[in-house]
DNA sequence: AATGAATGAGAGTTCATTCAT
DNA sequence: TATGAATGAACTCTCATTCAT
């Protein structure tokens, strides 16, 4: 991948990714044209095709963009060596932070994925899996330590956690004047007391 | 609307509805065709404009199927006599019921409705925005009845019941097999102590 | 045709016919659709298929209903006996009030007879060669009775005064609140001088 | 409009706007497809949008180019140091000449140009306004001059001009063999004579 | 005498893609 | 490295026509 091209088709090529990123997050892939792309790069339609093979291809490569350094930090946190509280702190920070760097791309992710063809999609899953497994070791761990209760359905919280990220990173991305600190605090005390060991037992009703 | 047309019309118009939410649903609105839709109700695709005036008045019928009694569910329920706690309850069962039942049209509202031109976003942006008036409403009682901490963000709370149970919904949708009423405990559970009163001061860093 | 249908249909089959008229008159006839057409009756689409076999049998009906009578009040005029000048005066007549009464039918046999198949068009054009040579009759009269030089090319006659009817005509149905009359008369004797014989010999410079 | 596009594109499209023409003198606007205007100008369907973004502005183009060197040419023989009878003669040839030129795209714009939005219209309606304001002034001069009677119409003069040069010209465009001078002769003679001072008074009856 | 419902062919248009230059 | 030109398939939508009722 590198030394077979000059710096500028890198270049160009990051470009493009950010250019499709950027489009498919607003007008959706099917919604989204090559044109689309191309102008928003600044070249001709047909240029573009110097640089994807297919709009699919475009699509693919701006889903792995949109997670895979999102999931490597997920790695770090995972291993790092800090109590339960810190981890979930630095991962909803990570989460929502990514939704204002690079946001485009990892909207687009979570929102087209499915329209890439099943063998495209294998790795991404993987990369998605692994963020969701780190995260549910995340939760066992606070478990073992005591901040939380026993009975926590490790699963249920790691996607519950990703599902509330996702949605305030929907509404971020729409409205860039969100005071992002604030989100992600009130975030990590939603969830962080959501799953905590209970005091007396205050049963809803039905 | 009644009157107008024979009774054959509006099963099939009904039929038309559904026929479509489920193909928006799993294609997105520009994946889908409207042959893929006719198919689907077993009429020939130019049939179809018997039922619709254009793809995009489709997804408009949809998207606004999927929201209005799932809205009026909510009403009740602010306006009923009920504790905190059994109302978030009721709504999060509402929430997550409807994805089981109409699915697909709830879905394709909240992935699909930015398709449709300003004018016809109107009244569905009313709608969604008096769900979630009612749900800031609740959380207000809540901390008016000593339930809640009297710090707590009430759009912000609101928000976030909504991110949760769409973050579940979509995956409920996904896979039928899933136990629904296991998801609804859980959710309101999480919310629930998310929202509640803290004993100590466990604050996080920053 | 007439005692195979009751009395209504024959009044409805008339309406149908000045319906198409006025719809093909004013859009063409690949401009209008059956649905203009049958809106414009206050019937449904399908039902004009009650007096119509196909669309293009309402043109051919409308076209032989535009100029069927006009011919055969022109035979009249050229059968009587009367000078050249009343004769060319009641032809103008003739042919512009013809846009007033059946305006429609008459624009729609001069603009859109083309789109009818050869064999259809057979009755139309001999009914339309039968007017312009009773037409060059009366100019061949008109020479003969020294009226008009003799040099006249009868037949540039003819089509000049069916042209100059014609356009006329089209304005004429354009704008309902012209004077015919005053039309009638300058036309009458633009033509009137424009074919008599000459004085001197002013001959026109290149 | 020249310099952002290439020299092979200016043919092509000039070569599109004739093949555009010629489809739509023949059919009319609606009753051509532009599958036909493609494959006459031997493109495929779908390439024809290269050179029109609509089926619309094609016609457009086709009614613009078929009039704007027409009437400049009226320009220049109003503005020209003429008799009147020199006048007459020049404005008809010119008339009838274009008819065998460009012939195909004045006859579309004078069958057609009513399908074009009001918008579109506007341009072509000034030039055709400007057209027939020269020749009016042009008949305003020959009365001045003499050569024309004090009564005469202005107006009615110069629409009638028109009408007798388009009538003739559809017949001209449908039979290539005609004698076009011969004809612009026997037009010319008719109207010049037509307006001319009377001697006595062959007053028709009424 | 008229309608509702459906059909299928064809329309205009868009668009991903290709390729010579 | 980038473009202009073209393509063909797919799409949305319209419409003349049919037919059971």
């Amino acid at each position: 991948m590198s030394g077979t091209h000059t710096d500028k088709y890198q270049q160009q090529h990051h470009h493009a990714v950010c250019a499709a990123a950027s489009v498919f997050a607003e007008k959706g892939f099917h919604g989204a044209s090559t044109k689309d792309i191309a102008e928003r790069m600044g070249i001709k339609q047909g240029s573009l095709y110097y640089y994807f093979k297919s709009k699919e291809e475009a699509l693919g490569e701006v889903c792995l963009f949109g997670i895979e350094d999102y999931v490597q930090r997920m790695d770090h946190i995972a291993k790092s060596d800090q109590p339960f509280e810190a981890k979930l702190l630095a991962t909803i920070t990570s989460h929502l932070s990514s939704y204002r760097e690079k946001n485009e791309a990892l909207k687009v992710h979570n929102d087209e994925r499915l329209y890439l063809p099943k063998e495209k999609r294998t790795k991404l899953k993987q990369l998605g899996s692994r963020y969701r497994e780190s995260l549910e070791g995340i939760f066992e761990e606070g478990i073992d330590s005591g901040a939380l209760r026993n009975s926590l359905d490790c699963h249920f919280a790691a996607q519950s956690v990703i599902g509330v990220c996702n949605s305030w990173g929907d509404i971020i991305v729409r409205d860039p004047n969100l005071d992002l600190f604030d989100i992600i605090q009130k975030c990590t005390d939603l969830l962080l007391n959501g799953f905590r060991e209970r005091r007396k037992s205050a049963r809803s009703t039905t």
